[in-house]
RNA sequence: GGCCCCUUGGUCAAGCGGUUAAGACACCGCCCUUUCACGGCGGUAACAGGGGUUCAAGUCCCCUAGGGGUCACCA
């Protein structure tokens, strides 16, 4: 039986490199009918940000990645489920320990009392003489008896794992296949901090013994410290999971996709208006390809297609405009109704909308709605694209739209439309359109000459929505009040 | 710098010894549209370089180059 895990520490937003680490998880979990489990990696003290846990069950929760076992948020309740817990590491310091001195009693791991200063001064030197930085072994042979009289006299200490020497460790990678390297190039890792807490090296093998998992799906940073993860397991005396190492996910630069260079957490995408889906569904394919051509898949459509065969070994850059694509797909298929109670908070937030018009103006919503399906990427977007709605006292700058309306037709156009208008009892998109027809015929106005100077002195813009759709939504009283707003420009 | 990984169009990618080297995004053009967009159709554009192996190499091997990751008492 697969058992997946998903192991981030709780530091801020979730990185879509790690939603993809989780979906992947998520995935192979599903498709293999296993369990995919969260287990909190917070052995780091210092990392610790408020909420961080929240944030992170939401936003898997948010995108349907969601783990059966270990850290799960039912509600508004953050509860561990399980029976190999606790799934929070800082919870499981005793078992740590215990594993540990089964370490130290092979001579697997021993004491090391360097102080950070004389390893920073180590790392010096040998940086200056143009070696690689690794510790020099200073207490790698220190007695028994040394040991405790240190211990004794209050030193602070770690525990470090004793790499044998000139030995080359092996293991098969998932994607890359197989992966040697030499002992020699590896350090002897710190197993126990100062603190008492492990680190991640130690934790995640014990971990992942414990709670049975079968493959470890994760990023790629990881894969030059597996050798000493698989050394562990040797140690332990416990198989090896099956390892498998996803390439980074790209900035276009093609550095590591980080922070400081535009969005690149969970949260940002979603509070710009991506839909979950559409970011799930890019993410997927960032990495990953199916046997056919199919781009856009359901979470279902994902399992039941995915395989960790076609997980491609090369970094993969981040491209918004796919992104973007994909995600104007996704709201083009959305039930109108959806589209309107996914677009109402940008409305709000960009003070379009009051939150208590929500139902009165259902109607209403709609058309803007429909209005701006396809027009729009991400509903962030809807803010600019809206803004000739909601700005009547427009002025025309543009020097063709000013030639437009000075045109000689225009005054005749202006007279009609305004004359028509108030004539009319309620300006719908039909009645919007026979208005323009009508003027057509009588006026002999067309074409260029009819429908720019009409949009113009409408929307103060030559671009925009289908002109009848915009004069619905704007109604009778609103595009009189624009006409009457442009007039000195006509006359 | 040591070690490890990677290398097909601008980007995501198919390809797993014999193909006119797919497809998608982006870009460009045409059509649709009395705007812009949407949509439809079409187009430009790639096997990093060099050696082998083989009748045959994008596909296998080696070297070079380039890129990335990693070298913490962070994960």
């Amino acid at each position: 039986m697969v058992r997946n895990r998903f192991a981030p520490s709780p530091t801020g937003n979730v990185h879509v490199g790690s939603l993809r680490t989780a979906l992947y998880n998520y995935l192979f979990a599903k498709k293999m009918e296993g369990v995919f489990l969260l287990r909190l990696e917070d052995t780091d003290q210092t990392r610790f940000e408020d909420g961080a846990v929240e944030n992170l069950l939401n936003a898997l929760n948010i995108t349907g990645v969601i783990p059966d076992e270990g850290l799960i948020k039912t509600g508004d309740e953050v509860v561990q489920k399980g029976d190999v817990g606790p799934y929070i590491q800082s919870q499981r310091l005793d078992i740590y320990q215990k594993h540990l001195k089964t370490l130290l009693d092979n001579g697997q791991a021993y004491y090391c009392f360097c102080t950070k200063e004389r390893l920073e001064e180590v790392r010096e030197a040998q940086k200056a003489a143009g070696e690689t930085p690794k510790y020099d072994g200073h207490c790698r042979e220190l007695s028994p008896d040394e040991v405790q009289t240190k211990i004794k006299a209050g030193i602070p200490y770690v525990i470090r794992l004793k790499l044998p020497e000139n030995h080359v460790i092996r293991f098969e990678d998932g994607v890359r296949g197989t992966i040697e390297m030499n002992t020699n190039d590896l350090d002897d890792q710190v197993l126990l901090k100062t603190d008492g807490f492990p680190t991640y090296h130690l934790a995640v093998v014990i971990d992942d013994h414990l709670m049975g998992i079968t493959h470890v799906i994760r990023g790629e940073e990881w894969l030059p410290s597996t050798p000493k993860h698989v050394y562990l397991y040797q140690c332990f005396g416990w198989e090896a999971p099956q390892f498998v190492h996803l390439s980074n996910i790209l900035n276009a630069d093609h550095k590591k996709l980080s922070k400081r260079q535009g969005d690149v957490s969970v949260g940002d995408f979603l509070a710009k208006g991506y839909l979950p889906g559409a970011l799930v569904n890019y993410l997927a394919l960032l990495g990953w390809s199916p046997e056919d051509e199919q781009e856009i898949f359901s979470m279902d459509e994902l399992i039941q297609a995915f395989d960790l065969s076609r997980v491609n070994k090369s970094g993969a850059v981040f491209d918004r405009s796919k992104l973007n694509w994909m995600n104007a797909h996704y709201i083009k298929e959305l039930p109108i109704a959806t589209l309107v109670e996914k677009l109402v908070p940008f409305l709000i937030e960009a003070g379009y909308l009051h939150s208590e018009e929500i139902e009165s103006r259902n109607d209403w919503l709609e058309k803007i709605g429909e209005l701006l399906r396809d027009r729009i990427e991400y509903f962030a977007q809807a803010k600019e694209e809206l803004a000739l709605i909601f700005k009547s006292d427009f002025v025309v700058n543009d020097e063709e739209a000013l030639e437009l309306l000075r045109a000689d037709s225009t005054k005749c156009l202006y007279r009609a439309l305004v004359e028509k208008i108030t004539a009319t009892e309620v300006l719908d998109a039909a009645r919007g359109k026979a208005i323009l027809k009508e003027i057509q015929k009588e006026e002999k106005i067309k074409g260029k000459l009819l429908y720019m100077p009409s949009r113009i002195m409408i929307t103060g813009e030559m671009h925009g929505p289908d002109l009848t759709l915009i004069m619905d939504v704007l109604g009778k009283d609103e595009i009189l009040t624009r006409l009457n707003g442009v007039r000195s420009v006509i006359e």
